[in-house]
DNA sequence: TCCGAGAAGTTGATAAGTCAACTTTAGAGG
DNA sequence: CCTCTAAAGTTGACTTATCAACTTCTCGGA
């Protein structure tokens, strides 16, 4: 900690997180200008289509989504209002125990995947050689490890 | 437009959005609990920081930060209050003609930079080899390039 | 000098995200 | 079968971001 920069350093990390900030909003835009729906509710939708049966429980779209659970549940109570999703099993409470694509939802996520997939190429894949994604990969790899490592491992021993 | 993308290419993307999304929270948390402000607020202040004589033109920093002016208003009105900033110029109405660092602000910002750019070399740069860096680069750049080209360039034409 | 268009900046309503506290459920141990 | 604890899910209050409308300035042309 308490050590600085080299000025080519920080300009990395400036043209890096512009890049990332315009690439968002660009995404989000085509979401929502062409399907009505913001980039955290195609999130959940394909998470949820990805899954066998397009219905899971509410725990495993904490994992799979990597958000606060308290946003999870936020935000399956907008879209079931939206009609975008439905319970598929309900607790004895009102609670929920899994949830599912309802027709609507799978109908949207299906056209906004084909959207979506053609602006990520578009913006993100086209202005990538395969050495290029190789690198990004592996590199956003140890990110993940760093931060996250796979199991109980300790965060910030080990690579000493 | 509507083309879908390969398995393999949906799981760089959703690597490379998990790594920044950790990457994020970590960056965060480091700021919030060791200098007690936020990501945003720290943006703020080192991109006056920066400015000549600590102070800039709304608008300016606006354009550096690639916010909405009105995200760019709000934060400074909450800084204000936090006394992290201070107008240098009143305009005639209420209204803010430049915008500059207090004395606590800067020393707030000295702080932080040192342990920010700790972990963005932690977690960002050290696990990064010069080819890498410079891959990341180049690819940020032409990201940058395509969403907002340099001068008034169309944005998809050209590249065909 | 006066007018009008557009830039610059603000505001308030609404949507989204975070945090901490709370309720319900499920399971292990007695 | 009971109880205790932890996990799962929800809620409400609070912070932050976005959107559209508004006010105020600036500046070029009649």
């Amino acid at each position: 900690m308490a050590e600085t920069l080299e000025p080519d350093e920080w300009d990395l990390w400036d043209t890096w997180m512009r890049a990332r900030r315009l690439l968002d909003r660009e995404l989000d835009r085509g979401l929502q200008r062409d399907h009505g729906i913001s980039k955290a509710e195609f999130s959940v939708l394909v998470t949820l289509w990805r899954a066998s049966g397009r219905e899971m429980r509410v725990g495993d779209l904490v994992d799979s989504l990597g958000w606060e659970k308290s946003r999870v549940s936020h935000q399956l109570t907008r879209m079931e209002n939206r009609g975008f999703v439905a319970q598929t099993q309900a607790g004895p409470s009102g609670r929920r125990t899994r949830i599912g694509l309802t027709a609507t939802g799978c109908r949207i996520v299906q056209d906004a995947v084909l959207g979506h997939a053609g602006n990520i190429r578009r913006y993100f894949l086209d202005s990538l050689t395969p050495e290029q994604a190789a690198t990004i990969r592996a590199w956003s790899e140890q990110i993940i490890d760093r931060i996250e490592p796979p199991h109980g491992e300790t965060t910030d021993a080990g690579a000493a």
